[in-house]
DNA sequence: GCCCTGTCTCGACATCCGTCGAAGCAGAGA
DNA sequence: TCTCTGCTTCGACGGATGTCGAGACAGGGC
C-alpha cells in the first residue's frame, strides 16, 4: 500500500536529485510544472495542509491514522480520501503495522517544493 | 483592480510579517491553514505555476499579458481567469498601463509559502 | 471460528474548477 | 466619433473534488 500507488509522473520527484531551480530565477518548464503542480495541489485544501503538517511534524517521525483522525470534524473516510491524496502525490508514505496504519513524511519532496519558492533575501 | 479584489483572508499573508513556523516543527493551525492553503492551491495548477514562473523570473520584475497569452495553447480568456486565480491568492498584482496590464510578483507571500516548506538540512 | 476494532474502498451527491465562445470595457489612433 | 486592439467578465459545459453512509477487508482477542 505504501509507494505503489504514487503515480508514475511522481517516482523521481521523491529522490533526493537537486531538480528545482528557484521560480523566481528561471522560468518552470511545461514539464517541470505538470511534474510538481500536483504536490502544491494536495497541499492546496486546510485540511491536508493540517494532516501534512501533524504527519511531518509527529515525535518519531510518524504518526498513527488513529491521532490523526479526532482531530478534525469530519469521517474516517473523508481523511482516509485525504490521506489517499497526500500518498499520491508522494508526500507521505504509509504502513500498516498490525491493527493500525502509520504515516511518515517525504522530506525529499517539501525540500524540493521549497527550493522552487526560494526569493532571494534582498529581492 | 490590483489589491481590492485579494480575500480579505489573505490580506495578512501578503505583508512581510515573518507568520509560519516550518510545517515539520510545529504543527499548523487551523486559522493558518485556511488563510494559507489557498496560496498552494493557487500554484496547483500546472499552467497557473507556469505563470507564477514567468512573472517572478521576468526582467524588470514585471510582465505583460500579450507576452504570457502566446507561451500557452489556451484562449485568452483562459489565461485572464488563472492570472486572475493567483492575484486572488495574493501571490502577484496586477496594473493597466495604457493599453497593456502588466504583473509583477509579490515575493514576500513566496518567502513565506518557502518557509513554511521547509526542512532541516539533515532532517 | 466468531466478533470487534480500525482503516480503506465504493457509490452517490452537491459543489467547485478549467475551458471555451461571446460580449463588455478601456485606451490609442485616425 | 469611430474603430481597432488588448484584456476582462459572463454564461455554459464537462469533468474533477470534498463529503458522507454503507460495505469490505485486515488484524487481534475470545
Amino acid at each position: 500500500m505504501s509507494k505503489q500507488d504514487a503515480p508514475r509522473t511522481l517516482v523521481d520527484l521523491t529522490a533526493d536529485a537537486p531538480c528545482c531551480a528557484p521560480l523566481t530565477q528561471h522560468q518552470v518548464p511545461a514539464e517541470t510544472a505538470a511534474v510538481l503542480a500536483p504536490a502544491f495541489k494536495a497541499l492546496g485544501d486546510p485540511v491536508r495542509l493540517r494532516l501534512m503538517s501533524m504527519i511531518a511534524s509527529a515525535e518519531g517521525g510518524e504518526v498513527c491514522v488513529c491521532d490523526l483522525t479526532p482531530a478534525f470534524d469530519l469521517t474516517g473516510p473523508t481523511i482516509s480520501h485525504h490521506l489517499k491524496a497526500l500518498r499520491e502525490a508522494g508526500l507521505v508514505d504509509a504502513e500498516r503495522r498490525g491493527t493500525w496504519v502509520w504515516y511518515r513524511a517525504r522530506p525529499a519532496i517539501l525540500r524540493q517544493l521549497a527550493a522552487l519558492l526560494a526569493v532571494e533575501p534582498a529581492g
